[in-house]
DNA sequence: AATGAAATATACTCCCT
DNA sequence: AGGGAGTATATTTCATT
């Protein structure tokens, strides 16, 4: 599927806010509400929009710390680590990547305590190492077609 | 701000899908539409909502790589990058961590010449390292109040 | 802090081009 | 692929408890 000029304006907007609604997005872009709302359509079921997430305040919800951890696997760990990873609650972000590690996870902790008995969960897996997150630099930046040309 | 029950019962369904209608969330909790409004708008306020976000497909509008790459920053060279990571597009998110690197950073790459381009621009603010990201085990998962039990 | 009702705005469906 | 009309639904404001 195409993403042409119009769909590249709706997704801006909609990376901007996903809550705009198709009448806002489609007067500011010159079109119908309900041309808006069937672009839209076919993007989700292209796959192209994935979905619509509200940001919470992890800090401001209970949890003091984000850490990103890496993991590298013991020999026949890693595929029950990749099974239980989705129960770890903490863990919002988790990749495969190539390195000497094999994974990289974002994860967000109440306190200390918090941490250390995470980590514990872990070291059956393999071994790790952790950064705390001191301040968020860049958060979600939107790509727009014009991405590469820009920076 | 208190997060009562409610207002968990509210973030749990804005953090799946931004775009749920007010009526809706209201239906399922039992509350009216202007009552989850105004419990919305002081999540708002208060910063306990940050924002809306629409997830799109990196690989479908012409990334194919992603990359995760830590940034160890030369001398007297932390601060100008902290000013310029801003303007890479590329970019999507960027930490400040403790530990042997200073910066994390999540990039989004339209395909390897882009990624070596993207390296050159990085190495007068440090010594770097890249990680491929192979698969997304775990993307965007949302938090709740039990999250720490329930692991 | 929530409800119900009224006014406004938006979304959805269908038909037409 | 998009516009316009009609209907259903949602949001917003306000008075009330």
């Amino acid at each position: 599927m195409q993403t042409d000029e119009l769909n590249w304006a709706i997704l801006i907007r909609l990376q901007e806010n996903a809550r705009y609604s198709f009448a806002k997005i489609g007067r500011e872009i010159g079109l119908s509400s309900p041309a808006v709302a069937e672009r839209v359509k076919k993007m989700e079921d292209a796959g192209i929009i994935k979905g619509y997430k509200t940001q919470i305040s992890y800090h401001q919800t209970g949890y003091q710390l984000k850490a990103i951890i890496t993991l590298r696997a013991f020999m026949g760990r890693l595929k029950p680590f990749l099974e239980k990873v989705k129960e770890f609650k903490e863990v919002i972000n988790c990749y495969r990547i190539t390195g000497n590690e094999n994974i990289i996870m974002e994860v967000v902790l109440r306190n200390q305590a918090h941490l250390e008995e995470f980590i514990d969960k872990l070291i059956t897996y393999g071994e790790t190492k952790t950064h705390i997150v001191l301040s968020q630099v860049v958060a979600f930046a939107p790509i727009d077609k014009n991405t590469t040309k820009l920076s």
